[in-house]
DNA sequence: TGTCTATGTTGACGCTTGTCGATACAGGTG
DNA sequence: CACCTGTATCGACAAGCGTCAACATAGACA
C-alpha cells in the first residue's frame, strides 16, 4: 500500500546459487526478524489465487507473461491486479511495461532461496 | 475447530522421497485445486509467530519438541497452542502427548514436498 | 481426594485481507 | 484529436485472522 516496499532478501552472487534470508528452518530456530522476514514471503504464497497466478508466470515460457495471458483465475481484473502487486511487494515478481502490455517475470533467486529454507540444499531450479 | 483436519497431502513411500501434492511451480500453472492445498500449507508458514514455532520444533534435537522448550516467542501461552493446532491442521506439525508434556513433531515428508514444490528436486533433507 | 502444573478451548476484540464496481491512467490506432 | 483496450487505483464491504483473558481439561503427585 505505502509504496512497493521490495522484501531485502537476496544478494544474489550471479552464477552461485542464491543466498536466502535464513537459514533453513531444520538448522536452527528462527529469530524473530529472520520470521519477519520469511513469513512475508511464505505469505505471499498462502492465497489460491495468488499461487495460481504466480504459478502460471513461473511456468511460462522464458519465466515471464503478460497479464492477459495469466488472469483467468476466476477472480476480476481489479482482483488479479491487486494480487500481482502484493507478490512484487513480497519480491516474487517484477513487473515491466512494454507498450499495451505489463509482463511479470518471476525473481530467479527466490524460488531457490525459498527451497533451501525448506530442505538443506537442492539445484539452482530449472 | 470442527475437528483435526489434516490434508490428505502425501502418500510417502517409506524410504522413498516426499511425492508433493502438485508439481513444482515452474513446471505448470497449478490448477484451483493444487492451488487451495499448497497454499494452505504456505499460508500456515505465512504468520511470523507460527514460523517461529514450526522452525523451533524443526531444528530441535529428533524433530520434536515440547510446548515448553518452545513457547518463548513473545505471545500468551492461549496464541502459542492456536498457532501450534493450525500447523498442526495444516499438516505441517504432529502433536503426543507423553505424561504431563505434549510434543510436536515435524511432519518429516512435508518440508521436502514443499521444497520440491518450488525447486524442481532435492535431497531428502537431513 | 485435592492441588499443582502444562496445555487446550472459548469468546470477544480490532486489524487485516480478499473481493468487487467504479474510475483513472497508459498506450496504441484511426 | 477521439476512441478503444489493457492495467492500476480507489472506496467500500464482509470475512478471516491474531491476540488476549478467562476458563476448562489432563496428568502427576501427595
Amino acid at each position: 500500500m505505502s509504496n512497493t516496499k521490495v522484501l531485502p532478501l537476496l544478494e544474489p552472487a550471479p552464477g552461485e546459487a542464491a543466498a536466502p534470508c535464513c537459514p533453513p528452518v531444520t538448522e536452527r530456530p528462527f529469530t524473530a526478524e529472520e520470521a519477519e522476514t520469511a513469513a512475508r514471503m511464505f505469505k505471499a504464497l498462502g492465497d489460491p489465487v495468488r499461487l495460481r497466478l504466480f504459478s502460471a508466470v513461473a511456468s511460462h515460457e522464458g519465466g515471464e507473461a503478460c497479464v492477459c495471458d495469466i488472469s483467468d483465475v476466476g477472480v476480476s481484473q481489479p482482483t488479479v491486479s491487486h494480487h500481482l502487486k502484493k507478490l512484487k511487494e513480497a519480491g516474487l515478481l517484477t513487473s515491466e511495461r512494454r507498450g499495451t502490455w505489463v509482463y511479470y517475470r518471476v525473481e530467479p533467486t527466490v524460488l531457490a532461496a525459498m527451497g533451501q529454507l525448506l530442505i538443506k540444499a537442492g539445484p539452482t531450479a530449472a
